[in-house]
DNA sequence: GTAGATCGTAAGCACACGTAGACGATATGT
DNA sequence: ACATATCGTCTACGTGTGCTTACGATCTAC
């Protein structure tokens, strides 16, 4: 009996969650990627674009239109790096905080309601695993 | 303290695993797509087309230039459905099977040595879970 | 000071994607 | 019989994607 591939069911599960998502970050004028440079943002402090590009993922040229949005939403600012004027040095403004505390508390609550069908134990442990597992590629 | 959110894990953790699946597909001549084409025909029967495409997720007219590619490969047929002849079921060749076969296992060993620092139990939890979930989107 | 590298930005490219529209062949409802 | 719907196919469109190149500003090495 095959074991079931571990791409398609992330792919699946992946799918399932983005739905869920969507509807959440529309509520509050976000686009996936918006979100994701958010999100990066609060953990990171005072990363330069470069550096905010390769955390997220994004490609380095593509991620500056979202910034642009961002910074005209007033949810983000670019400033100048005291210490390397080339670099740009990309913060949360308090309306950007605020916003993406609403999206992650709605986003934890969808999340907590997608496991629990999962048995305790189980959950735990696909938890943990995940967070090892996605650490790997660094 | 914030749980890392499951988006994110999921797409690093996919990022890793296509990555580590390119090199396997690129010496079997498949892509991505091509891949789940067959995968998914090897576990449903007699598929329609839009029924696969339902399956794999890939869009109903993508799904057809995957199929041309994969006939003139012979990797798969098409032949019209006896019961309703607006349908085509597709169906793996023999050389389609043993090109998927190949392709399995090394995906299968590739997968056993990303999840072998897990703990036992974990992985076992981590893959009972994943398929779990994976299945709520139906 | 001069040469070379790096950062953010802009513009262009080729490609993959989903969607929509149309078409012939076929099936179904009346 | 006729109207309507479905299936596979094709075409066209708009959009998002990564990649590449170029540029000015800036830093680093020598």
């Amino acid at each position: 009996m095959d074991r079931p591939e571990l791409g398609f069911l992330l792919s699946r599960l992946m799918r399932e969650v983005m739905a869920r998502e969507k509807p959440i970050l529309d509520a509050a004028g976000l686009e996936m990627w918006d979100y994701a440079v958010l999100s990066s943002l609060a953990d990171s402090d005072a990363p330069t674009q470069a550096q905010l590009a390769a955390t997220t993922g994004r490609d380095k040229t593509r991620l500056i239109g979202n910034l642009d949005r961002l910074e005209t939403q007033g949810m983000v600012q670019r400033e100048p790096d005291p210490a390397d004027r080339r670099n740009r040095i990309v913060s949360l403004t308090p309306a950007g905080a605020r916003v993406l505390r609403g999206c992650r508390d709605a986003i934890e609550a969808m999340e907590t309601e997608l496991l629990a069908d999962l048995d305790p134990a189980d959950r735990m442990a696909f938890e943990r695993a995940l967070t090892a597992l996605a650490d790997i590629g660094r």
